[in-house]
DNA sequence: AATTATTTTTAGGCAAAACTAAATATTTTT
DNA sequence: AAAAATATTTAGTTTTGCCTAAAAATAATT
């Protein structure tokens, strides 16, 4: 069996390997708020558990075990945060924190049925996949950011890369949310903010903003 | 804060004082099936958090603090219990385990919700009265055990005294659900066994199925 | 290539929550 | 009331998961 703070390490080695290749030590403090010593000391348990490939000075990185570990909870995680907005009624920026804690409720039964219970829902509120029973995530969108979008096309609100109360919030109050459809209809180039069509208006949003909001091209 | 340890002596603490006054070491480590040496240390700390009175050889009873956290992990498991039951479609039977770790999910709003989510419940799916926001117990039902019911009553079933497996599963075969009325026929003197009505026909139990059934009187 | 800076590891420590074994209280039985 | 049985506490260990401080390795800069 797992703990609770095994699985967070699980989870955090496999975010930060989406970009990079494997996750180093500090980058693992940093992401869990712990001190670099004290990811060594993991690093070392997991790797003996047969769920990580460690080196000394080469960073972390999961293998098949770790990663189908790590896909449940991700799993888990994604039903929750879905479960918490759509059938209780929170905001999307409200739920990070008790789906951390629901994430390591240990029932396969209770996933399975939740999933089903949900309607088996592909995406989360946020517009990140949810891996299926079999620990695999089919995302066949394509994807990218507002920013990289060519002028003059029309792309659907998917997700957020940075899913930050502020700009979750921000995103709220222009009523840019999961769904919504938007045109993008100049690029200014002095500062890359963006002109955008969105709910029959005209919306200027900064390029920060659009670095943040992942959207489907096709 | 408290940790997840600390809210189960509270909840275990208070089980074991609603028939006696107060729990005794040894009880407590036989219900937490632990060492009665680990029961002491804990009493100490939650004496000194004050949550518990404690003194020495004299066993360990809750203070007001100690019964609203207790009353409200008792909320919250038998909250998640009717959601697990109601809403995922689990047996009654199966629910415990779960619900056991769901009781540590820490966050008052998501308590509050998925009480409304759920209709606000009076009592879980095994009969027992759900603590409201404040912390209160509020079961006005007379109730007593089947084995106690006088001849010719008739009676409603609100719960059940001993929530094993076996006698959910033997209660579930003989459609003796929750709800369920019955007349009691007959007590059958040479080993008070009681032949019921339920379910339009008759029906035979032991005295020791009678002394588990939780029954409405009025 | 040497020095400096950064990253990572090692070594040792601490608190929580359990344990075993031994000592002490309390309760029960004779 | 003494002896025996039972219950409880104390003392000392263990494991987990974190920490600090110092040492060692790697990377960056001059």
């Amino acid at each position: 069996m797992r703990t609770s703070s095994e699985e967070d390490y699980l989870k955090a080695i496999y975010a930060l390997s989406i970009n990079s290749e494997g996750a180093s030590t500090n980058a693992l403090a940093n992401h869990l708020k712990m001190k670099a010593s004290s990811i060594t000391d993991m690093l070392k348990k997991l790797s003996e558990k047969g769920w990580v490939h460690y080196e000394k000075y080469k960073g972390a990185s999961l293998n098949a075990d770790g990663t189908t570990i790590a896909l449940s909870i991700v799993r888990k995680h994604r039903l929750w945060e879905t479960f918490l907005v759509n059938k209780l009624k929170f905001k999307w920026d409200e739920v990070h924190e008790i789906a951390e804690q629901l994430e390591h409720i240990n029932s396969n039964e209770l996933v399975d049925r939740l999933d089903d219970f949900l309607g088996n829902p592909k995406f989360d509120p946020h517009g990140d996949p949810i891996p299926n029973k079999d620990h695999k995530i089919t995302d066949s969108r394509k994807r990218s950011y507002l920013s990289e979008v060519k002028i003059n096309s029309e792309v659907i609100i998917i997700g957020v890369k940075d899913s930050s109360a502020q700009l979750l919030q921000y995103l709220e109050k222009e009523n840019m949310i999961l769904g919504k459809h938007i045109s993008v209809l100049e690029i200014h180039d002095f500062d890359k903010s963006l002109r955008i069509a969105i709910n029959g208006k005209e919306l200027n949003i900064s390029e920060r903003v659009a670095q943040n909001v992942l959207v489907q091209t096709n």
